[in-house]
DNA sequence: TGTACATCAGTGAACGCGCGTTCACTGATGTAC
DNA sequence: TGTACATCAGTGAACGCGCGTTCACTGATGTAC
């Protein structure tokens, strides 16, 4: 349908009636709005603003600026698993480095997107109900589960034990992220990126269950 | 000054045009109107209005919307410390127990009061260079450190060592308390508050520096 | 003890602003024939 | 291949709303004399 429409470069779309590929246009525009603004100021008028595009455009894609809102988080979940997975793909396989790997991952995304982070992660503006949010977030949730689990197969646990692990995985890298994202804890940020994330990786390893580590 | 006129409870305003406690009142109300409708829609007038009062009087107290939302960060975390402060007073008096007791209690408080914890950790509307802000801010912060320092007295560390420790325990416990405030690890909270506790004290322990267990 | 007066802490009306939504419209696209 | 037409995806003006701030004012308080 819109092949012969899809804009390579921003540039294209000036004198066209019909953008083509506005609702994917729309969500870039409103993740660096939310990136320079931050989720208190963002506003459908000033996304749709940095698209080029009338304010009342948006309402054909997405309904609402709620409905906005709501892709715009889900493609958080979305970022926050491409992080992961980049990290994934270049740690060592053992299920260790790979939870380490996880976690990082989510740190980065974390620091690298501090709004989209607290988007995804803290507001209410977002519907969480609505399936093309939750289902990515369960994903995002799956992917540490199915890391803790790796590692817990050495010696198998309790339903009560694993779900433990995964949140004590999962509490330790969120609160990494948010405490750096939010810029509280300066003296690790002063350290060098090679320090910084040896520190990192020292206290993520803490959060593990106590298994022989390899 | 006011002795006179502090009223004891609400409904000694009726009438009087001079209010007499009215910063604190205000506070008050902002703080119930934080929990109500969250930081997103929190707004001055709603505030004045539920402190039933004209939405222009606040400017008296606190200059602006901001001059308030940063008064009212700056008790968030005056009850972040009493919370801590709660718990290590019932708590046992070793280095690792009273750790522990101040993670309970920051856990406590972000689950008591999840708006104001994220008014306190995630909004950028408090002016946090206000010394008004920042002062308490710090001493929370300083609380956990103190609480370290104890910990590692039984084996003296490198000063990055130190700050790797505390970020290992704030991190944990500030990620413990994020997930829990917006009911994210929900197989946790479906648990018996014996329960749960007894995972959090856990989870806890194991973002501590690998020393003997008192 | 009484009075004048400065200061303080309220009121309420008015302001301009940015917001999300609605609506009649219009230009472009794709398809049926 | 050409034409009519339904559908889609934009426009831009208008709407009402809630917001924070300003301002002239007023009632109450405390103090100097």
């Amino acid at each position: 349908m819109n092949e012969k429409v899809v804009p390579t470069s921003k540039a294209e779309k000036i004198g066209r009636y019909h953008h083509g590929n506005l609702k994917e246009t729309l969500l870039e525009a409103a993740q660096a709005e939310l990136a320079d603004q931050g989720i208190e100021k963002l506003s459908l008028r000033a996304i749709a603003k940095r698209a080029g595009v009338s304010h009342a455009a948006p309402a054909h894609h997405f309904g609402d600026v709620n409905g906005l809102l709501t892709a715009l988080a889900a493609r958080g979940f979305g970022m926050l698993m491409a992080a992961q997975k980049l990290r994934l793909d270049t740690a060592r396989p053992d299920p260790v480095s790979q939870l380490v790997a996880l976690g990082l991952g989510y740190i980065d995304f974390a620091t690298a997107n501090p709004a989209m982070f607290r988007l995804a992660f803290s507001s209410k503006r977002p519907n969480f109900d609505d399936p093309g949010l939750h289902e990515p977030a369960k994903l995002a949730y799956d992917m540490l589960g199915d890391g803790v689990s790796a590692l817990r197969d050495q010696s198998p646990a309790s339903d009560l034990a694993v779900m433990a692990d995964v949140a004590s995985m999962w509490a330790m890298v969120h609160g990494l992220g948010d405490l750096l994202a939010s810029g509280r804890i300066k003296y690790l940020q002063a350290l060098t990126a090679e320090e910084c994330e040896a520190v990192l990786i020292e206290i993520i390893r803490r959060a593990m269950p106590s298994l022989e580590k390899s």
